[in-house]
DNA sequence: CTGTTAGCGCATTCAG
DNA sequence: CTGAATGCGCTAACAG
């Protein structure tokens, strides 16, 4: 069974470690460059020599050598994706980008590059000058964002999930939270209610200028005075002991109070709350949150939502940014997506109990000291 | 305000594309090479040099260019993660691992490439065999799984998240599934449960070979024999209508069932058959899951569960890739890490009511077809 | 249509 | 301790 001397290298593998261009144009009796051009297709080459070419290509498993090509290219066919503070995975949403996004670069044959940087401009312009990345993907976005000054400075391509104050000229994909809480406004108020809460992001994110925030508070302050009920507008931390907090001060000091829209995650506290306070949903407490539908059909009850379709946020982000680098003279598209609607089991009728008698039934609620409605996060 | 004509390119940008060592060379009028060794510290370079280069690079902002370097270098200090299926987005915990493996690839000065390749050895094969990484991570292993042969068969670095059926030699980290299924069990028979249903993970996923699948059904069965109590194994889909459909058969057919496990996401159907079948948790039925802390409590009731810790699991995974990258004698550790039991309010003391008295209770399971409570609104 | 050639930016070997 | 020279593998002018 031993093979012969002369045939201990049969052929399949004729150097040791992986081919290069060099040794197919070689075996196939081409020039170098006819190589490069079969294989990128920007010249045409005679079927023959093609042919040889490949041939070659498939006997020695060629792979071209990525960094080579982004040396000599100048492209390294790379996009970068930043994740935002090291507390994300608090938030699944978020986490749902990356899925997107991920699908998107590598149907583009593109390579996706992860990283974290919360706030932090250089690291992320560094990617780019360092040529490991041709275009960056920025999330969380502030309305005056110090990393999208620099990259614009720079002069680096990127594309944002979220918005700044200026967008012009900028690409981005954003779910419209102006209108997730219009809608969710609306929605309660053909259900009869006269006074709702907004449970937005936390302090420090609208302090810090996070453009959801701003737009959701703005949103919900114009849409009460147009449908001519009384809103009350809180900032509330995601984790749900501080929601909690936050929700028990509410149903306490707030008896008039029969619903209540969540930008995030901030429901976990605010129906445990409710459930503390022994108030039912819907039956006496209507619940809409923004939140992919995953998780809203894992609650109990199921909460109305607004659909934050997430991932197709980070595949449509992606293949801007994609798109883009093919071709930069391309206008950047601006895509506000979601807002949408799904009632589940969490939203009813408006009770129709007067608040004395519904003051009446609440005795377990924490002591007024906790009664600062609009709190600052501490992280 | 006009600066004079030859003051036109003062000196901080000298040409218009990023700084190349040779730039800096000249500025700092020494040596390609004697650069290169200030920035690596290779080679002992004089101090007076040294901070001639150094200043230079300030003043240029020389970055080294990322893929010149791997392509000089033979690396390219990155590391790719291989995503699993297009859903795995239905599986939040997956997610977690995301997170945690960018932590310690950007703490190590890395880079980690993400991409999909559900179980298409090639591609994963290829980032590696281009040069653009130097290593892999691999998810939602199999007890024999064609990427790992593969992998081992090119003699490219790689690690599990997972394990095989053969660990010789591999590096990975998992969670240890035996010890949680047996541990949860341990817990329901204090609690005086004499019949556990485990729902395990869905039966594809057993027939694919999926290690934690397989390990939990033998640790099942294993531990219900010695533990001398009646055990049921289900397979179960995640998704929460199906996993409905499972837990409602079981509560039907088998009444002296007052105990469940889930190996994942199936607490959601099996939450929810166990309200239609008016079954009170923890009174009447007890539920442990393994699952993240941050899900088990934002559930009602909290679930009693195995915490699983994905975050740490994704870390250690890319520092144990990266460690072995740096020296790739060092022997390959195989850590099984949480099974870690945190009690909530899913579980409790087994009911005492007889079996016949409960299968009474049972009348309102809601036939399939009309359990499709979710409707859209269009905006 | 095809071959020759010159770099891309950096690491590293070899002289000095 | 330092400088000059070579090459990593590929792309893209440039000649034929």
């Amino acid at each position: 069974m031993a093979e012969s001397d002369s045939m201990t290298k049969p052929k399949p593998t004729p150097g040791p470690g992986p081919a290069t261009m060099a040794q197919i144009a070689e075996r196939s009796g081409v020039a170098l460059s006819t190589v490069s051009y079969v294989l990128s297709g920007k010249r045409p080459v005679s079927p023959a020599m093609r042919d040889r070419v490949l041939a070659a290509v498939a006997e020695f498993d060629y792979r071209p050598h990525g960094p080579a090509r982004a040396l000599a290219s100048g492209s390294s066919h790379t996009i970068a994706l930043f994740l935002p503070s090291p507390h994300w995975d608090l938030i699944p949403v978020q986490q749902t980008f990356v899925a997107g996004a991920t699908q998107a670069t590598s149907a583009s044959d593109y390579a996706l590059l992860l990283s974290t940087a919360a706030s932090d401009p250089e690291t992320i312009v560094r990617l780019v000058a360092t040529h490991r990345a041709d275009g960056v993907i920025l999330m969380e976005t502030l309305t005056h964002d110090p990393r999208i000054e620099k990259l614009q400075a720079a002069g680096f391509p990127f594309c944002l999930i979220g918005r700044t104050a200026d967008t012009s000229g900028i690409g981005y994909v954003d779910i419209d939270y102006g209108s997730a809480v219009r809608t969710s406004l609306e929605h309660l108020v053909e259900l009869g209610h006269r006074c709702v809460a907004l449970f937005n992001f936390p302090q420090d994110q609208l302090d810090a200028g996070y453009a959801s925030a701003l737009i959701a508070r703005d949103a919900f302050e114009v849409a009460t005075a147009e449908l001519g009920i009384r809103g009350i507008h809180l900032t509330c931390p995601h984790p749900p002991q501080e929601a909690f907090a936050v929700a028990a001060c509410l149903l306490a000091s707030e008896p008039e109070c029969t619903a209540a829209i969540t930008t995030g995650w901030q429901f976990t506290g605010l129906l445990r709350a409710l459930r503390a306070a022994n108030l039912h949903v819907p039956d006496e407490f209507s619940v809409v949150s923004v939140i992919a539908a995953q998780y809203a059909e894992m609650l109990t009850p199921a909460l109305t939502g607004i659909e934050w379709p997430a991932f197709e946020a980070g595949r449509l982000a992606a293949e801007m940014l994609i798109e883009r680098l093919a071709d930069d003279s391309v206008t950047q598209r601006q895509l506000l997506i979601g807002g949408e609607l799904v009632i589940r089991e969490s939203t009813g009728p408006a009770p129709a109990t007067p608040p004395s008698k519904r003051t009446n039934s609440r005795k377990r609620i924490p002591p007024p000291e906790t009664r600062n409605l609009v709190q600052t996060q501490r992280t």
